[in-house]
DNA sequence: GTTAAATCGGACAAAAATATCCGATTTAAT
DNA sequence: ATTAAATCGGATATTTTTGTCCGATTTAAC
């Protein structure tokens, strides 16, 4: 569903969350760990997420990367996803056609279409803070 | 959501299916042109639709493809994408974690499933045949 | 100021997905 | 039987995605 980028951008971003919560700074290596991505292309991934602003770092000794915490709570993570994966999630035909819409279906356009804007409204629903207190609060995983 | 080969092959099916109930044979020519994908690699997939057994192949000269009618009734496009994509749709993490479950779940699990347990029924519940007829009643289409 | 820990950014590498090529084989039509 | 249209199958090529490397830069701590 997602690129293997936006995976790991979606974890990261959570995993930060999770740490700045609980009054930590988040080092690339503790990311990396904590997320089970591989170090150099997380790093890669931080870089955009601070690019587009959804994360910040800390350069020097003792540095690392934190989210501002309202932010969070407002960020949705079809933000996050809109950022990696473009409209894709949103738009892209299931068959692959350039120009299909309800105006010009493919065969299984609108069959698909209400799964889609549930998905749609779930993933807009859905803020960074909700998924990262899941974590918290231990109910869910980055991990295995 | 498909990969490239799987929507390839849903177009070859229904495209194939729509020709046999116009009493026409396809040949690969027609089937890549009819679907806009690429020949070589439209017969490749084909092949497979053929070894199981989703269509069937004429070969000499005049030769073709064809679908048994009854079949496509009954052949949901859920089987047609669980032998080109596997259990993915149905199974595999969205934040690709290998042992998310119920049980152990990633933060977006849980609000998850309930749209991709949608998704998995109306996919086994649409059947090859009602996706060739939509297109015969000329309500969609398989090119831009 | 020096040091060391850390991010930054661009080039590069590996792997996977997508797609092509071409000769071999089959077989319907004549 | 011959021909020609078509599939079959394996090797190969291209493209995209995923991932790595490494030197440059920044900056907090001492």
């Amino acid at each position: 569903m997602f690129s293997k980028t936006c995976e790991h951008a979606i974890k990261a971003i959570i995993f930060v969350t999770k740490q700045t919560l609980e009054g930590k700074r988040a080092s690339l290596k503790t990311i990396a760990f904590g997320i089970e991505s591989p170090e150099a292309y997380t790093a890669k991934i931080l870089q955009l997420l601070v690019k587009n602003e959804f994360i910040f770092s800390i350069k020097g000794a003792a540095g690392g990367f934190e989210t501002d915490l309202n932010k969070m709570k407002k960020l949705s993570l079809m933000r996050v996803v809109e950022v990696f994966d473009g409209d894709s999630i949103a738009n892209r035909c299931v068959l692959g056609l350039k120009t299909c819409s309800s105006r010009n279906p493919c065969p299984f356009h609108d069959k698909y279409a209400p799964v889609r804007a549930r998905l749609v409204c779930i993933l807009e629903n859905t803020s960074i803070m909700d998924l990262a207190l899941g974590l918290i609060a231990g109910k869910t995983s980055l991990k295995e």
